[in-house]
DNA sequence: CTTGATGCAAAATATTTGCATGCTC
DNA sequence: GAGCATGCAAATATTTTGCATCAAG
């Protein structure tokens, strides 16, 4: 996991060099998404940012923009499961893939550098330039399995 | 790609057995998903399944409720990414992966045994029943990389 | 005939946008 | 002070649902 110092810092600077602004918001949502390190959806981001900001008054259009610009920037990631929606992540994480259940939605991140080479490999053989890419492995977890 | 008589005998089948009905609108979205053989939003199959038979008169709800049908019987499939939404492709492909293109919007099927080796293998190591899985490479396809 | 399916429109969600005001820089 | 950011509410967009009617089995 990015420590937040240097999270922080490369937030900052991304501000710095589109003319943009620091806020309170901003960094209230870019907090929250650090300190909780799991998938979050909008909504969710939204609920927490106000319970731990009271004075903020953040309004869930707030959210939306800040996440859209936290994403293009790479510093935070969206993955949608099914019905569940977008959700969002922070960014600058070790690549990594995704296990979901299907039974109670847990999900589990893991790294597979097999993966990781094979993808880059892919992209080179039909000429991508690959931005990013994600996996993600559905199925029932060990303890969603029915006993044998 | 799965010859149309074989899909649709597969989705009588399943109709039958949950005590469905085969009516002309659920044939006419199946017969659309097969003949496009690419990846629709729910609007475009609207859209398609309209003009195609002008006189069912088909309903969006309905385009909604057989893709949900169709999608949890396994004879279609669901890919979402970036602002697009959601998009169906029919089911019973060989199992494949995509490259997806951020300019254009272009999708690439590829196929990589080394991959579904490993993700079966990474099921394993964590305990899961993988009933399925998808790996997602997005990027930059050939036509809309800047000239070097 | 019986029961599920459909279309329509309304409802529920989700997301985006316009605008007056407030805050960074 | 200038200009971007915010909150709010309205506008959109996307899905789902209730219900009377229709049609498959």
């Amino acid at each position: 996991m990015v420590d937040y110092p240097t999270l922080l810092q490369r937030f900052t600077e991304l501000l710095r060099n589109q003319n943009l602004k620091f806020t309170r918001q901003r960094e209230a949502i870019l907090r929250t998404l650090h300190e909780t390190d799991d998938h979050l959806s909008p909504e969710e981001i939204h609920r927490l940012v106000a319970r731990q900001n009271p004075d903020l008054n953040v309004g869930i259009a707030t959210v939306y923009r800040t996440l859209a610009l936290l994403e293009s920037a790479g510093l935070a990631d969206s993955i949608s499961f099914g019905k569940d929606g977008k959700k969002y992540e922070i960014g600058l994480k070790k690549h990594h893939d995704h296990l979901v259940c299907t039974e109670c939605g847990t999900i589990i991140e893991f790294t597979d550098d097999v993966i990781e080479a094979r993808q880059e490999a892919i992209a080179q053989a039909h000429n991508f330039r690959m931005t990013d890419h994600t996996m993600k492995i559905v199925g029932l977890c060990a303890d969603c399995q029915p006993k044998a």
